[in-house]
DNA sequence: CCCTTGATTTAGACTTTATCTAAGCTTATA
DNA sequence: TATAAGCTTAGATAAAGTCTAAATCAAGGG
């Protein structure tokens, strides 16, 4: 997969692409570099960030800005929404229905990508709320 | 408007939202910093990160992630949706099909507000690359 | 198989964005 | 005017991300 966009496939990339795939959490970069380091000890944190910005330009992850104090990383291309929970700062998979990925007026612009992301209060916070009152 | 929300109107207060109700440029909190300065120079970079801050908090500004580097603010609160050009960098106020901003399927999790981001080429960018090709 | 070339990785310094802290000042109220 | 609470200030600090130069690695030609 990697060579088809003309990546050399290292052992660094594929760890970064397998460490994103298998995860649901939508890890920072930051994560993600503690994740693969616990394999590969010496992997250094400009190469992880490099290779989540070259993933990113591929198209083979997305980057997710829903958390205003660090990017988020997911490898699931599928047409989906994002929520940020204020109170575990937790990010949740949302679905969301279709046409709203491109039905954006446009003025005039080009438009490439559109994201969709909520933010408030997930259900398992939710739930703990409740039980303390 | 600040008194309602239990908020002291001091006058660095009223010159962040003053500075911001004038621009249609969704500014970072450095640019409203600088441009806040040039009335107020003894303003400091806490104060103006807190008013942003507390005024975010208080609704009656937004703050914005579609800028991955930094938070944007705007002081336009109909809805609408935001695009940032990947050549310029400038976000531009894009129309939005009303309903958008609360049609999600929520999974149990409580959503407080929708946010969309468009990503792509301005109208300004993509006239110049015309006119070079 | 080895050598060369270009791409990739590394460690660490650096930059930028944002937050924290403690002291001083301002505002509102009595 | 005195007071208490809230606000602002400068500067230190923290966190996220970028840059650089040297070392290393992968791929193709001989």
């Amino acid at each position: 997969m990697l060579r088809e966009v003309g990546l050399v496939p290292t052992i660094q990339r594929l760890a970064v692409l397998g460490c994103l795939s298998r995860s649901k959490r939508h890890p920072t970069a930051d994560q993600v570099l503690m994740a693969v380091r616990k394999r590969f000890r010496s992997i250094s944190r400009a190469t992880v960030y490099n290779t989540l910005d070259v993933l990113t330009e591929a198209k083979m992850i997305l980057r997710l800005n829903v958390d205003p104090t660090a990017a988020r990383y997911d490898a699931d291309l599928c047409p989906h929404a994002h929520l940020r929970c204020r109170v575990c700062q937790k990010v949740y998979d949302i679905e969301m229905k279709d046409a709203r990925t491109v039905d954006v007026s446009t003025d005039g612009h080009l438009v490439e990508a559109v994201r969709t992301y909520a933010y408030g209060v997930c259900a398992s916070c939710r739930r703990k709320e409740a039980r303390r009152a």
